[in-house]
DNA sequence: ACAAAAGTGTTACACGTACACCCATGA
DNA sequence: TCATGGGTGTACGTGTAACACTTTTGT
């Protein structure tokens, strides 16, 4: 994405603002992060978080809405902001001021389509990134540690899985993201007691042992429960 | 400190950089914002948030420091990022993107002195606030959620109190910050089984009723505790 | 009938809550 | 000796952890 300065006047060089966005995803087994490759120098073929220049007179909010939408065809991404990279020496070619965020999408609403964008995006573990351009490493490794926080503290695990979802796949994506087991019957228990799952008619299908019931996340009774007083933590 | 801007070139109202830094202190019955009154148009008169222009080949991050060792004569203070504020029209004399910190001090560490310093800056208790000039009242109400969410979660609260401090003053402070009481036996064994708090010999003084001891806390416990897995909540 | 994962019940234990009580100091 | 807040012990209830067990599906 910051290939596009090339082709802009030098008074972004002097003193630009961009906003990079860490997408988040989880496959059922991995949490993944959405990387690009670069195609140019500087940091020709590294990883990089997608991003863009904000323009002139853009919201970095709309700007950043504007880079995933182009990216990935989506609207109404849940999105936050993380925090401003704004080091002298950042950027190779000229002072640049990164408004980073991060973001959570489910999986199954964006396949990269290696055809449909020339940036070639794709999915990767979170566990397999080590080296990125610029200080995007830095970037996505403060996203994560963020991630993990507020998936505590904050019901916004759902954005990563599909609508209707089992507990087996809730439970399984926070092991992944928390880092520890939880027993089944407890975990089950904890968090239908706190509801704020719908549950569903629906059964799992095609699958070779009892199908699992499907849950819906309520963020209406979500919304109840605030004014109550009551607080998620996992 | 927004008052700088009109002496330097225009450059800047295109396109600035600023930090501002929110800063709390506790005075041992109310949580406290340093607050500046504003001596020039735009906003003459209202209440902000110290801060200032970042220099074109300035870290942000020496900058706020720069700006809170100016105002306060402090160094070494606990210090992080918030977040950017980079709307378009935040600002009426051109676009400026701020890069919103917080910090903690000890409150006596810093009296405001009206004669020191031109701006007069002073600590205004936290419900008191109501407007702000520019966009700094929304600025304050995200640090302020940002510091609840954060005490809870991390040993930070003492950065708020003197070295030396008694239980009760912990207490009372934890009690301001989160906005509800903690029954004094469980709130001291909770704290004191984390062992966090290293027992002084030293008694409060001067007071008429039975002298309470005085705790340190001791960050490399703290640390250790950390590798071992130990995560701190309240 | 078996494998595999869904889903539930039971028990022991740790921890939070509530509250009562004693202690040290200044006036 | 009284008022004030420091400091501690105990009993009770809730919630978490561990684990065994039953259920439902596909092969």
């Amino acid at each position: 994405m910051y290939d596009k300065e090339r082709a802009k006047s030098s008074v972004y060089f002097t003193f630009g603002i961009s906003v990079d966005c860490v997408v988040f995803g989880f496959d059922g087994s991995h949490v993944k992060v959405l990387v690009i490759k670069r195609g140019m120098e500087p940091y020709k073929n590294f990883s990089a978080i997608p991003g863009d220049l904000v323009l002139e007179r853009e919201d970095p909010l709309d700007a950043i809405k504007r880079v995933l939408n182009e990216l990935t065809g989506l609207k109404d991404i849940y999105l936050e902001q993380l925090k401003a990279f704004a080091g002298v020496d950042r950027h190779p070619l000229g002072r640049v001021v990164t408004i980073a965020y991060y973001s959570l999408i489910k999986i199954d609403d964006y396949n990269p389509n290696p055809s449909s964008w020339a940036t070639d995006a794709k999915w990767a573990s979170i566990e397999d990134i080590d080296e990125m351009a610029f200080d995007h490493f830095e970037i996505f490794t403060e996203a994560l540690t963020r991630l993990k926080e507020r998936v505590r503290l904050k019901p916004i695990g759902f954005e990563l899985l599909p609508e209707e979802f089992t507990l087996a796949q809730l439970q399984h994506l926070y092991e992944k993201l928390l880092g520890k087991t939880f027993d089944k019957a407890n975990f089950r228990k904890k968090i239908l007691g706190m509801d704020l799952l719908f549950p569903l008619e629906k059964l799992q299908k095609a699958v070779k042992h009892r199908p699992a019931r499907m849950y819906r996340f309520d963020p209406s009774r979500y919304a109840d429960l605030t004014k109550r007083n009551f607080h998620f933590e996992l």
